[in-house]
DNA sequence: CTGTTAGCGCGTTCAT
DNA sequence: ATGAACGCGCTAACAG
C-alpha cells in the first residue's frame, strides 16, 4: 500500500491503526523516506536558504544555529549562501541560487532584507521569503526586536551614571539597525533633556576599525565625550582598544557601550556593557514562521522577541574633573 | 536527444560540435539541471556534510566559508551538522544524517576526526570522509598544518625576549591539537635548555574561562611565570582579561600568546601575540580533496598548508625585578 | 478512508 | 558518437 505517503506527510484521513500498522513496518524495515524522490515528485525541495552578507562574524554562527534546529524539528535543511553585498553581484548570486537548487524559502538577513533591487527580483521567483530584523516595517514574516527602546533603556543608564557628553557611532548605511540604535539614541538625549550635538555622533561600519578611527576623532573635540554608545559590539570594542592605547582607563575616564552581546563581550577588558539580542532564537523563530508560510502563503506572522540590557564594567559614572588623568 | 545528459556531465565521447549546440540550446532555454531528478537518478545526493562540535566559535563560520566556496564551484551543496561530542549522542546524530540525506562526503572538524566508534559507524556505512587536522597520522585525506613547529617556533620568540619560566594552558582532551601545541611547548623548552616543570602546565578546555582559571592558579605559585602560552586565543583572551583585572599589566609584566589568530586576537587590548591558522584555505582544500575521493576513492590526499606568527602586543621582554609592580 | 495509476527529470543501459 | 527505453522512489489525482 502506498498510504505510507500519507503517513509520512502528516496527512489527516488516515485511521490510527493503519497508521500504527505502517509505521512499525517503517521502523521494521529501517525505511527512510529518499528526500530527491520527494522533492521530485512533490515539487518541492525541502530547503531553505540562509541568505547573508559576510562581514558580520558571529552573528552568522548564532543565528545560523537557531535555523539549523528549526529545520531539523521540520526535517527541513538549509544551506548557506553567503554574498558580497558591497559588490552588488549579490543579486545575481542569490537568483543562481534560486534557480539552481529551488529552494522553498529564503531567510534574509540585513542589508539583504532592505535590498529593493533583491526583493523585487525574488518576488518574481514566487520564492517565500522571511526576514530577521528588517527595517521596512510592512515584512510580514520573521523576527524582530525593538532596538529603538532597548537602546533608549542604555542611554537612560548612561544618564543615571551622570553622563551628559555622550557620543554615538553609527553603523553601516543601508541597516535598519543602524537607524534605530541612531533613533533610540536621541530619544536617550530627549529623555534626560540635552541637545542633540552632531559633533558627537560619527559615521561608523559595523567594525572593530571604524571603532578605532572614531575614538580618535572624538577624543580630537574641544569637549571631548565622557561617554560612548556604539552601534554594535565590534565597533565598541575598536573604541576601547584605541582608548586603552591612548592611556584612558575604561570606564574611569572614560565609559563605553556596544550593542549585541556577542561573547566577545564577556571576554574583552574590561567586560563591555552591551544590548543582549538573541540572535539564535530569532533564527529559529524566523525559519518557525517561514516554515508556516510555506505550507500556507498566509500564514506566518512578524514576531517580536525581547531584549535585555547587559551591564559590565566599560560603564561607570562619570569623571569628575579632579580624577581626570593624563 | 539525451546526449545532453552526457555534456552536462563532461563526459568524453561526445563531438564538440554537438556539445556547442547542446550547450547554446540550453542556455537559451535557459536550462537547469534539476539537483533533485539527478539525485535520484545518479543514486548521489551532490551534498557534503560538515560535522563539528559547537564550542569551537568563529573557528567553524572560517572553516565553513572555505568548504562553500569548494562546493560551490564544484556544483554540490554544503549542509551543517552540529553535534554535541559531550553528550555522546554524536554518533547517533551523525549516522541518523547520513541514514537521511546519504551525504556523498562528510567533513569531520576535530575532536570528531579521532573519535573511533565515530569512524567505525561511518566506516560501515560507506561514506567518504575527509578530516581537518585529524590526530591520526594515517587518516589520508583532507588538510593539516604542523602546529607542533609553529609552536616551537612562537615558544622561540618567547626564549628570545628573555623569558625562562614559560606556563601553558593546555586545551581540551582528546584534540590532536592539544597533543601537539604541548609537544610544540616542550620542544620550544627543549631547545632552550629549559626544564619541563609541571606545575605551570595547566588543563584547560579552549575556552575563555579556563584560561581565566588558570591564570588563578599560575599566580599562586611561588614562582609566577613571565610568560603563558595558551592553547588557543579563547584561553588567551581569558589568561589576559584576569591578569588584567587583578592589575597585571600585558606584556609589561606579563607576556601571553595564544593559538588560531582569530579576529578578536586584534581586537584585545593589548593585541594578541598568536600563531595563525588559514583556516578558511583548509576548509576549502580539505573539501577539494574529499570530493577527489568521491570522484575516485584512491585519490585525495592530506594536504600540509604554511602557517604564519602573528607578533603583536601581548608579549614583551622579561620584567626586571624592579619593573615590576604591585 | 484506502489502493491504483501516472508521471516528476534525469542517469543508465542497450541498440544503432 | 548518439538515441530510445526503462526505472530511481516518491507524490498527486483519482477511483474505489
Amino acid at each position: 500500500m502506498k498510504t505510507v505517503s500519507r503517513v509520512f506527510n502528516h496527512e489527516p484521513n488516515v485511521r490510527p491503526e493503519t497508521r500504527a500498522k505502517v509505521e512499525a513496518a517503517a521502523k521494521a524495515l529501517n525505511y527512510r523516506p529518499n528526500p530527491s524522490a520527494r522533492s521530485l515528485a512533490g515539487h518541492r525541495s525541502y530547503l531553505i536558504a540562509l541568505a547573508y552578507d559576510n562581514p558580520p562574524g558571529h552573528y552568522i554562527m548564532d543565528l545560523m544555529s537557531g535555523v539549523v534546529d528549526a529545520c531539523e524539528t521540520a526535517h527541513y535543511s538549509m544551506m548557506m549562501r553567503p554574498v558580497d553585498y558591497d559588490s552588488h553581484s549579490h543579486v545575481d548570486v542569490i537568483a543562481e541560487c534560486v534557480g539552481q537548487y529551488a529552494p522553498d524559502g529564503i531567510l534574509l538577513v540585513p542589508p539583504l532584507t532592505d535590498d529593493a533591487a533583491l526583493l523585487a527580483r525574488l518576488a518574481e521567483a514566487g520564492t517565500r521569503l522571511a526576514f530577521v530584523s528588517p527595517l521596512d516595517a510592512q515584512a510580514r514574516v520573521g523576527a524582530r526586536m525593538d532596538e529603538r527602546a532597548a537602546v533608549r533603556e542604555l542611554m537612560a543608564h548612561l544618564v543615571a551614571l551622570g553622563h551628559r557628553r555622550i557620543a554615538h557611532v553609527k553603523g553601516r548605511r543601508d541597516h535598519g539597525a543602524t537607524e534605530w540604535r541612531l533613533a533610540g539614541y536621541r530619544d536617550g538625549l530627549r529623555a534626560a533633556g540635552l541637545a542633540y550635538d552632531k559633533s558627537l555622533v560619527i559615521p561608523g561600519e559595523f567594525s572593530f576599525e571604524s571603532g578605532s578611527a572614531a575614538l580618535q576623532a572624538l577624543l580630537a573635540l574641544d569637549a571631548p565625550p565622557t561617554a560612548i554608545f556604539a552601534a554594535n559590539d565590534d565597533t565598541a570594542a575598536g573604541v576601547m582598544h584605541a582608548a586603552l592605547a591612548r592611556g584612558l582607563r575604561v570606564p574611569d575616564d572614560l565609559s563605553v557601550c556596544g550593542f549585541d552581546d556577542q561573547p566577545m563581550a564577556r571576554q574583552l577588558w574590561p567586560s563591555l556593557t552591551t544590548v543582549r539580542q538573541p540572535v539564535a532564537a530569532m533564527g529559529r523563530i524566523a525559519t518557525e514562521q517561514l516554515l508556516l508560510s510555506i505550507r500556507d502563503a498566509s500564514a506566518g506572522t512578524m514576531v517580536e522577541v525581547p531584549y535585555a540590557l547587559s551591564l559590565r564594567d566599560s560603564t561607570g559614572p562619570v569623571p569628575t574633573r579632579a580624577g581626570r588623568r593624563r
